[in-house]
DNA sequence: GAAAAGACCGAAATCCTTTTCTGTTTCGTG
DNA sequence: CACGAAACAGAAAAGGATTTCGGTCTTTTC
């Protein structure tokens, strides 16, 4: 009986439910709870009750069918751990009130036919624009130029020019850290990084060197490029340390290197910040506030990303241009204790 | 253009446009496309090629609208880092094919106002049910008991018996974590956990205490309760080593006390696992394949979770019972190298 | 060759809401 | 008192897909 409850108890109330408690039409019991003006004040006073007492809810796909939008939004997404697309989809749900747009979250398994699968069962449920999230910043496959709705890229851009695409301004991330790193007083500076196949990767050490020259300093040794883990973050910081003993900071490519680098000078005896200071991307909150001590991290913002993917979609729906090319977002430098000493 | 292309290009292919250009009725177009049988086989060949040739999408509003059903799930949760809610998203989206089911993610970031307007908005879209997903494992409000749609509750049980909840075993969990430690030949157990106000924390001690009843075997001091920090990992860890430097394992309740643990491990010198062993709970993946060694963890098997809550409500669509109480799901241990050296 | 049976296609109703248009009532004013 | 205007309520269509029911045409059988 309970379980029946659940499943029959409520039953779909219709506004003709309501029209004929309200004892009025459903054409104006529409109006009343739209608040249309052809309605008297005390005809919308009983619809609105009667609505109340059976707690009735509009029926959005019919709504939708009605109107062509439903308010809502799918997010594609070829991130398995789901770190970076959850900020993203946070985001999306903010841009408008709580409620106001729903968001369908598929996970692609970076499988292109399961995809395609997830594709077409997203525009059959007539989503009002689409937001595709790839697992790495590098250019991935367009979906496709002539969809029903706007589609945005967000975090991996499209390799189509005519998309529009939203991603962290990964240079700008590299240089930002380096201005840090240079502000505090470091001058013997060395750079840990992921895959060097990944576009991420080059953008940071492009903005770093950039920076670097700007203030009129080199690199320490090469760029060390190998994988995007803690055990690699410990590797090469033991040999950094081997080979230029008189380095004062360890630029690394994510926050997962920069936590293996800070393993590793404890290890050898290293102080941090006071010795060596040492800086991450991606400001994921899990890694940064458990370290020793905690890591200073460049975040990209990614909620914000997703907002404003959310915004553009509804703003192309109003008739706007949805533009296109790659946009980048500024990131944002969050200090901890790995480069600044606590007060 | 290119954005105008993106909103007016495929401009929304009825069955009305592929019957048309098929030269039959829309009624035949539908039966010719799903495979009713009071079609000749030459004209559903004709409608289908129609169909693929307009690249036709049925719409799921309509069909949703007149069938009564949705194909879609509203996962409702309070779990701002997605950690656990994403296992549990692919487990449901995998419960029947890729694409059958989409699945609304909701995120009411702890807030109930946010909650209601969250469940009212997955009402309006008549979602065919609902899967509501705690951030800690003690039970939770019910949503409400007179739904129009089944409701089941994972990882966090619903405080309302009637409700259905789907939970990971944690009892079970420190049982098994005991065991495995016993059999790899530890007597001198030790347990670090977090705050004693979750449910699991308690459920993992009293799984733990049973087994090492059976065992013959008593903890090692008392039960040191206060965050799920690696911070707390570590502090714990030392008074322990310094209170009882005899202990063999450190039963750890969550992966990053474990992750704390074996780093104070380090700095003392004791080697893992041949001086002591380090088990964790969760089998995050982030946290268990960075440490040094690799963190052996008690898996509560989420996605297995989300499956079964998945199936459970489309089951009760068919008219299935829904079920009551609370429902626990046995856990898995995955073995590494902080219980056993590597060969 | 005619009647019965079967195969196939189409018109219309249905799901629920919104909107337009038409019809009725009431009120104010000349 | 009558007429015009304003205010309000309701009937009906639309949106897209499915299904039932009725109608047409072909085939089979005696």
């Amino acid at each position: 009986m309970a379980g029946k409850d659940h499943v029959g108890g409520g039953k779909a109330v219709t506004l003709t439910d309501v029209a004929r408690i309200a004892g009025v039409s459903v054409a104006t019991a529409s109006k009343a709870l739209n608040g249309r003006s052809q309605v008297a004040a005390h005809t919308r006073a009983r619809v609105v009750q009667a609505a109340e007492q059976l707690s009735f809810v509009p029926n959005t796909l019919a709504q939708g069918l009605l109107v062509g939008r439903t308010g809502t939004v799918g997010l594609l997404t070829s991130d398995l751990q789901g770190r970076f697309v959850i900020p993203i989809l946070m985001g999306a749900e903010d841009a408008f009130g709580a409620g106001r747009v729903n968001v369908f979250l598929c996970d692609a398994r970076g499988d292109t036919i399961r995809e395609q699968h997830q594709l077409k069962a997203l525009l059959s449920r007539r989503v009002d624009g689409l937001i595709v999230v790839g697992s790495r910043t590098d250019s991935r496959p367009s979906v496709g130029r002539d969809l029903p709705v706007p589609v945005v890229y967000v975090y991996a851009p499209s390799e189509d020019p005519e998309d529009l695409s939203l991603v962290p301004d990964n240079v700008a991330a590299g240089r930002l850290a380096v201005e840090h790193l240079i502000s505090c007083g470091r001058r013997r500076i060395a750079h840990v990084t992921g895959d060097p196949s990944y576009a991420a990767a080059q953008d940071r050490v492009k903005g770093a060197l950039e920076a670097l020259g700007a203030a009129g300093l080199e690199l320490v040794g090469e760029v060390m490029y190998s994988e995007w883990s803690e055990r690699w973050g410990r590797d090469a910081s033991a040999v950094l340390l081997e080979r230029y003993p008189d380095i004062d900071a360890v630029l690394c490519g994510s926050d997962q290197i920069a936590r293996g680098a800070l393993d590793t000078a404890r290890d050898q005896g290293r102080k941090v910040p006071n010795d060596i200071a040492v800086i991450g991307f991606d400001n994921w909150d899990e890694m940064v506030t458990n370290s020793r001590p905690e890591l200073t991290s460049i975040d990209p913002n990614l909620q914000l990303l997703g907002r404003s993917a959310a915004q553009r979609v509804f703003a192309a729906l109003d008739g706007e241009e949805l533009g296109t090319g790659v946009h980048s977002q500024a990131p944002r430098l969050v200090i901890r204790g790995s480069t600044v000493a606590r007060q």
